[in-house]
This record gives C-alpha cells, structure tokens and sequence, in this order.
DNA sequence: TCGCTCATGTAATGGGTTACATGATTCA
DNA sequence: TGAATCATGTAACCCATTACATGAGCGA
C-alpha cells in the first residue's frame, strides 16, 4: 500500500510528491515505486482522511511545490500499519516465468535468446543494488543528518536487492545451461 | 496479464474457470494467481474478443459447467505474446521490506517477533515448493499424457520456487542475526 | 535546438480484491 | 450439524498505468 510508503517518507521530513518520487527511485525502488501520477493522487485522499496537510511553496524560474507535512494522525497511522505483523505469504508475479512455463511451442532457440536478455538484464541491476550503497546514502543522509539510525534497516533492504538478483541469475544461468542440453 | 495464462491453460485442454483456478494453484500457483471472481470477468471478456469459446455441459447433482476452448485467434495471440521477449525489469513489491525500512520506531522486539515470523511461512512455502513436484505433476500427467513434454519447463519454474524461498530464507536468518546484535 | 529536469495535476482505462448471491453433495 | 468442495456469476471498490495538459530553465 503506496500509503504508508509516502507516509514513511514523510515520517523523515515535509516534501513535495516529486521528491517523495525520488526519494523512492533511489531507496525502495527495489521493493516498492510508484508513479508520479499516482503518487499525486494518493496524497490528495491522504489529505482528506487528515493524514496530511499541505503548504504551497513558491518558487522562482520553476513550478511552485506543494510541500507536504505529516500529522499526529499520519504518524498514528503509520505506526500500526508498521507494528502489524504480516501473517500471508506474498506471492510476486513474474511474467518470465509465465511465459517459460507455456514456452514449449515456441521453440528452444526462443526461450534461450529471451533468457539470456534477461541474464543481461539482471546483471546490470545487481550491479546497480551493490553499488547503491555509498553514493545514495551518503547525499540522503548529509541533508538529514539525523536519519543516520535509519540507516542499518535500509541496508538490509539493499542487501534483499543484491541476493534476490544474485538467485535470479544463479537460476537462469542453471535453466539456460539445462534447456541448451536438450535435444 | 491473466489473459495469457489462460490462454495457456486452455491451450492445453479445454477447461472450465473452476478448473483453471485448481490448475493454476497447484502448478503456476508460485508465480501467478488469480480469484476465480477475476478468471470469470477475464474468459467472459476474452469470448468477446474471441480469443475463446464456450459450451454449456450439464451435470447431475451438481452445477452446470461452462467449458472454454481456445480458438484458433487465441492461439495466435498466446504465441505472439510467448515469443515477444521481456525488455524491463519487473519490481517486485515486498510489505516486509517496506515495513523493515521504516521500522526502526516500532523497536528491535517487535521487528524481530516479525521477521521471526516470516521464517516460518517461507520455511513452510519452500517445504510445499519442495514436495510438489511428485504428486502434483504426476496427477496432470497422467490425466493429459501428451503434456509430458511441458513438464521439463514446468519444473524449471517450481525450482524458481525453491531457490527464492531459500534466498529469502538465508536474506531473513541474516537480517535476525544482524539485528539481534544492535544495542 | 533538442532533450532533460523540475513541478503538478486530471481522465481514462486496466488489473485485482472483497463482498454478495445461490445451492447441492460429501465427509467428519 | 457444520465445513469443505463443486460451480458460476455480479457489483462495488481499490490499486496502478498510460495518456493528456502545461511550461520554465539549463546544458550539450
């Protein structure tokens, strides 16, 4: 729920809902995104439900923002959701495996080319998880110093990122060596 | 897409929503699911664009069944789909993680009694992962023989199942440890 | 001059869950 | 007697994406 993402943000400071986009692309984006559209529209109902309240701060050369600050309520909120264990287990659809798993008319040769992409695919971005660590942290946390305790539970987070990729490659480079050897 | 594992379903045998529900929970069920509220709506939409057709078959004792069958338009358009490759990357959103990284307020204790709880259900999920193919596998098959040469793919996708649990369940003993050990 | 970043929003549509409604059979 | 399985469907709602609309400043 894009909710408690956006009232997690601003559980650290007042921002706009394009830094709240940011801020995500460059911390949760991993696990949890949302686009800029929604991310509007979401705080819109926050406002109402008293979740939030807004500030329009002006600015020159470029759009004015709408700042937003996180109430009691918000934080309320946002406390229960997070102190409520999650007793389901989480399915995550993946559409690779999808098509693998109807994949035998279209051919081995098929299967293998889009396997392979996806070898690139999730290469590029378990390099990216690894190398998240320095640079991200680093500017998030010189702007809000006191965000620094913070800072152990998201790089666990991280490390989610690099070992799911690190699976994800291991098993296709498993299913791209198994599908070679057939006939 | 839900679309295109039905389509995939019934590409195998003609079959009605109920059963594409049994089938997808015990084969696909580990990367893709849906209600049979959603199957239902999807096959009605999809007879529309005629992709599928349907009979009515009565049965005794029990309600009347409504058989889908793919048409020769719903093959072509599973097989473009299947052989059109995937270019993203897909996020796969995880509460746990969101709750993780804004946990630090909730406190070590409460964080802990989650992540402590999460093992189980993985532990559990890799379990079934792991004792699925057998029974499973051998009951389609020996209802459709002439599916056997799917099974190789299908149980590429179940060993998905079985590494991620394990990932996640090597991820979640780290996380524990790690934060067993802070102050 | 072209594309990117900054910045906010609405409308239309698609994908998915929950709740409602019905009703016989079978097994513990 | 009560729950599970079989079997289909609709309606209301929530979550999310895509497309549309606007527009200044900045760097290559």
């Amino acid at each position: 729920m894009l909710k408690y993402a956006v009232l997690g943000f601003l559980s650290y400071h007042p921002m706009s809902g394009y830094d709240i986009e940011s801020w995500m692309q460059a911390s949760t984006g991993n696990f949890w995104h949302a686009k800029l559209s929604q991310i509007y529209t979401t705080l819109k109902s926050m406002e109402a439900e008293g979740l939030v309240t807004s500030q329009i701060a002006p600015q020159e050369g470029r759009p004015d923002r709408r700042v937003y600050t996180i109430t009691e309520a918000g934080r309320a909120d946002l406390q229960m959701w997070i102190s409520t264990p999650l007793v389901e287990h989480e399915v995550k659809k993946d559409s690779l495996l999808l098509k693998l798993f109807f994949g035998l008319p279209a051919g081995k040769n098929a299967l293998l080319t889009q396997l392979r992409l996806q070898l690139d695919l999730h290469r590029q971005k378990k390099l990216e998880y690894e190398q998240n660590t320095p640079q991200e942290m680093v500017r998030f946390l010189s702007d809000q110093p006191e965000l620094v305790n913070h800072a152990q539970l998201w790089e666990l987070t991280r490390q989610f990122g690099v070992m799911y990729e690190a699976m994800y490659l291991q098993w296709l480079e498993e299913a791209i060596r198994f599908i070679e050897q057939q006939n």
